[in-house]
RNA sequence: UGGCCGGUAGUUCAACUGGCAGAACGUCGGACUUUGGCUCCGGAUGUUGCAGGUUCGAGUCCUGCCCGGCCAGCCA
């Protein structure tokens, strides 16, 4: 077995930045050697790969250190969040495999808390109401260069505050009619520092208090506090938030806390290649139907991702490797799919489909004879065992396996040529027929009966070993290729529309595909290698239907783009 | 325009805090092979953003500049 995918000293690397902290605050003492964190979704969508890297982050951090890490959903703003979404990023974390300590806990849990601080705040003359609107507060905030003006609301007394906000909080007010906001430094070079609002008005229903509140905090407002609640000691999140966690301390510092501070640590989201994580563009594919839904095998949703194949190992020594570091970068989704490859080299089993099918007729068979041909599951992992496959004289192999003019380094079958039969014979193309538009129909072939066991007794070599399926014994199946999702490496790089880049290639459906029987036992999700073309999920809902995770490397297809490339 | 964060092979990250610039993936070549896969061996790839300075010695410290990202939601 390969090294555990959450030790990042497995590859011998040194302590990222965060971890390295850490240990630190471990060894100096500090939160009495506890060690915290939590993983804060906000239940409005679905998982993806850039989360998931924070997942990992969050759930390994903890476990490294003996400390734990909680799922909290960051449910603060009614308008879009649903229980569904809860279900389903729960879901995808244990698939990722990864428990969350105790049960999901959620920021609405703490709204009453978050209110009596709010009147805390407010009776330290550190909070106001003001009822300027959304325009002439963010008109009043001033920009880079000017410095924000204060709210003719701001120096009201405590008492009146404290009255407004209570009638704010019983819903005497409309929508956005009054905020409650920070009192901190309109002229702040930190435009967060300006005076953040605290809460808004929002008579929405929330998924889970109900009506019960129709004022709802912000996210800063809120994070910060529900990690203190919690006792979180070390709060991780994407490198945007930077700027938030002067505030993220304001607030921590004005409270009455019932424990330690939990320190808010700053590190750069992942970035793939060729794909796209923002939920806006993300929802514009499935939306515009250029996907098919959020479990698209296409998208780098988590779900996607499952549906394609990707084993979750695969994710997680991924996020290893790439580490955490606080430069935002884009990464070569080549990687990621090379430890998809490693894992699914190990773990799945071989099997012989051919997805372009071309006739092959050996012509010395005895008639009617059927062999059933013993071929290793998994050439990696002996235990796995063998299985039957059974061979006739008439044969589907791949149409590429094949060429009537074979050019140099083109190893397999030509007229005569000689190749081996994977788990079979050798097998001689003595003519091919073709149609009136000199297209390939069928190959005519004879097989070197001595060959049984794949070695010539004469010692002569072939070039190449390829797949076949009995044409009798083959069951039809739907095959969905996969291909890079955009063209271009990072969509939208030169501020054109990242769906300029959208490839209509990215999915191919072939629906003629012949498969060894074997096949037909393939469980819902399970992978397997077609041999020489790649691994293969099958369909979790619909039986006869694979998808390629991944293709294997292909060095053919390696000089065949070399030699476009230099013509 | 102000503030903050960042800049090391193609990409992502290291470099024990001043001591010979490395790894992985990718790429190229070879060996092996009943998967053109896997595995193994080897090669190439760098003005450490730029320019100065300190030092016996700078990716690392200092100064200036350049480039990139983030921040002016009652989103998170």
């Amino acid at each position: 077995m390969s090294p555990e995918p959450s030790s990042p000293s497995g590859e011998g690397r040194s302590l990222d930045f965060i971890r390295e902290r850490v240990r630190a605050d471990n060894a100096s003492g500090a939160y009495a050697g506890r060690v915290q964190t939590r993983f804060p979704p906000e239940p409005n969508g679905f998982l993806h790969i850039g989360h998931a890297k924070a997942v990992c982050l969050n759930f390994e951090v903890a476990a490294e250190t003996g400390g734990t890490c909680r799922l909290r959903f960051d449910d603060t703003n009614p308008a879009g969040e649903d229980a569904a979404y809860a279900e389903a990023i729960a879901d995808d974390i244990a698939w990722l495999g990864f428990e969350p300590d105790g049960a999901a806990v959620y920021a609405s849990d703490y709204f009453e808390q978050l209110y009596e601080w709010a009147e805390h705040l407010v009776r330290q003359g550190l909070a106001y109401v003001d009822e300027q609107g959304a325009e002439t507060i963010s008109a009043n905030r001033g920009d880079f260069s000017t410095p924000g003006t204060d709210s003719p609301w701001r120096d009201r007394s405590v008492a009146e505050n404290l009255g407004l906000l209570r009638d704010m909080r019983v819903g005497r007010f409309d929508d956005g009619a009054k905020v409650l906001r920070a009192r901190i430094d309109m002229a702040h070079p930190n435009m967060l520092m300006r005076d953040p609002v605290m809460y808004r008005i929002r008579h929405t229903a929330h998924f889970r208090t109900g009506d019960a509140w129709c004022i709802y905090p912000t996210y800063d407002w809120a994070h910060g506090q529900s990690d203190a609640i919690e006792g979180v000691t070390h709060s991780l999140c994407s490198l945007e938030f930077d700027a938030h966690r002067q505030l993220y301390d304001w607030y921590l510092e004005h409270l009455p806390l019932p424990g330690d501070r939990p320190r808010q640590y700053e590190f750069a989201r992942l970035n793939l290649t060729h794909t796209v994580t923002s939920k806006r563009k993300l929802s514009a594919l499935v939306d515009g139907a250029l996907v098919n839904g959020w479990d698209d095998p296409r998208l780098p949703t988590l779900r996607g991702l499952r549906r394609r194949g990707y084993p979750p190992e695969a994710i997680r020594q991924f996020c290893a490797h790439i580490g955490v570091a606080r430069v935002n970068g884009v990464h070569e989704i080549e990687l990621l799919e090379s430890f998809v490859r490693t894992h699914l080299n190990r773990t799945a089993q071989r099997r012989m489909a051919v997805l372009r099918p071309l006739e092959v007729v050996i012509d010395n068979w005895p008639d009617g004879r059927i062999e059933l041909r013993r071929a290793p599951n998994n050439p990696e992992d002996p235990g796995e065992g063998e299985r039957e496959v059974p061979f006739s004289g008439r044969l589907w192999i791949e149409r590429d396996d094949f060429m009537l003019d074979p050019p140099r380094k083109f190893y397999r079958l030509a007229p005569g040529r000689e190749v081996r039969l994977r788990a079979g014979y050798f097998l001689r193309c003595d003519y091919a027929e073709t149609d009136l538009d000199g297209e390939v129909t069928r190959l005519r072939c004879t097989y070197d009966p001595d060959t049984d066991g794949g070695q010539a007794p004469d010692g002569r070599k072939v070039r190449a070993t390829i797949h076949w399926v009995s044409a009798d014994h083959a069951v039809d199946a739907a095959v969905a290729l996969y291909d890079r999702l955009f063209t271009d490496p990072v969509p939208g790089a030169d501020g054109r529309d990242p769906l300029e880049s959208y490839n209509p290639a990215s999915r191919e459906l072939i629906a003629g595909a012949k498969l060894e029987p074997e096949l037909k036992k393939t469980a819902p999700g399970e992978v397997v290698q077609f041999e020489r073309l790649g691994y293969f999920a099958h369909d979790p809902g619909t039986p006869m239907l694979f998808h390629r995770t991944v293709g294997l490397r292909d060095e053919w297809a390696n000089i065949q783009k070399r030699r476009q490339q230099s013509s």
